[in-house]
DNA sequence: GTGTTAATTTCGGCT
DNA sequence: AGCCGAAGTTAACAC
């Protein structure tokens, strides 16, 4: 891991053309060739970068550029799609470089799956009488994330979400399409179940006659526990 | 901006919770109090970070952080959301503080945009006699992105990607949908253009009787560039 | 300000 | 290896 901070500018071309006026900036250059430029704002996002495997050439700048002011030309190349990252550097203000070794990566909890386990434990949260059928059914069109059945037996498919937008209510309105089609399961009702469901979304779902059911990620981890220290 | 390299091991809670056990990496301290977690591999997203608006504040550990090695304790905050990134150090490996300033921003080229202007210049790219009727049609569930007519005077919706994905089959079925039911339009016929057309896309296209265009960005440069020669 | 869509998305899981 | 869907997505743009 290299850290630089320097006065320059950069260009980028490849998937699209992209330029950096020339202002101080840092550059962060990974162990395997990629390389960052950030600025002191924005988000975690950099201004530009190459992503990798690519690698680094470092060139002397043409009259032309030194004339420009530029005292060293980084290349960052990548082999496969000729993606190319060209920073032209004025100044250096600092430099700070280290190893870092391999990271032990992060550990994620709280996301889709979570929510889907918590569900399909406490699927009386659907309605009473409900029981569980099964967790990522498969069908042609892609896998239900909960099957159910309510207390007369029919079968209830379940789209879970994190943030409910268009595109799942879309999602299970292709599963319900296909599973209404098969005798074995019809006639199937659809619950579109997140934590925030977007009013767009709760419109489209309704129209179609899906119920939505917003879930409360906080409290099911709380009934989750409860049940494991009373069972 | 202060970067530094240092041992240590982070938690974030927030809109999910997730750890990072003990390992060196670097932490970039912007301006605005963010904070990104870098490692030295991965792409340009860090291991873990802070979004502004946030701030810093730095604490002594107490008895049993520092029996575990803990030199000093980072704690970012977001006084919205109530996010909060831990930071404990273990050791700084070394540090770099230097004042940026403002960034210019970045200038693109070759986005969705461009694409939708390139095919709306060239719109017998969509067949003979094609003529263009606007960009950006305003309907009651979004912007159609070119509508045009075909050689018979028959309006043709146009949804354009960089990369053709299911959604945009949908969101161009809600716009066909829409259309159809106007008498003034009807009938609608689409296309879906898009740089790549993902194969699933394509068949959910052409089940739907829409029809797919691949576009080449950079042969449409080409004939638009020497239009603008000869012209 | 709110909502919608694109992104050089990246990342993980599964076929 | 390729395809598909989620993401603490973030960022730009329209209403």
């Amino acid at each position: 891991m290299r850290l630089v901070i320097a006065t320059c500018s950069v260009d980028y071309s490849g998937r699209l053309n992209a330029h950096l006026p020339l202002a101080t900036r840092v550059l962060m250059l990974k162990q395997d060739g990629s390389l960052l430029v950030h600025s002191d704002g924005g988000s975690y996002k950099p201004l530009n970068w190459m992503s990798p495997p690519c690698f680094l050439t470092v060139h002397e700048p043409d009259d032309d550029l030194v004339a420009q002011g530029v005292s060293q030309v980084w290349q960052v190349t990548q082999a496969k799609t000729s993606d190319m990252l060209v920073v032209a550097i004025h100044e250096i203000h600092g430099e700070l470089e280290h190893e870092l070794g391999e990271d032990p990566g992060l550990i994620k909890e709280g996301v889709e799956a979570h929510l889907q386990r918590l569900l399909a434990d406490n699927i009386e949260e659907l309605g009473d009488g409900f029981t569980l059928v099964r967790r990522e059914f498969m069908t042609a069109v892609g896998p239900v994330d909960v099957l159910a059945r309510d207390a007369d037996g029919n079968t209830v498919a379940v789209e879970i979400k994190r943030r409910g937008d268009i595109d799942g209510v879309e999602q299970l309105t292709r599963y319900l399409e296909l599973l209404n089609r098969d005798p074995h399961f019809a006639p199937v009702t659809g619950v579109f179940a997140a934590q925030e469901i977007k009013p767009q979304a709760r419109k489209l779902a309704e129209d179609r006659g899906i119920r939505c059911l917003v879930l409360d990620y906080e409290r099911l981890t709380g009934i989750d526990d409860s049940q494991g220290r009373l069972f």
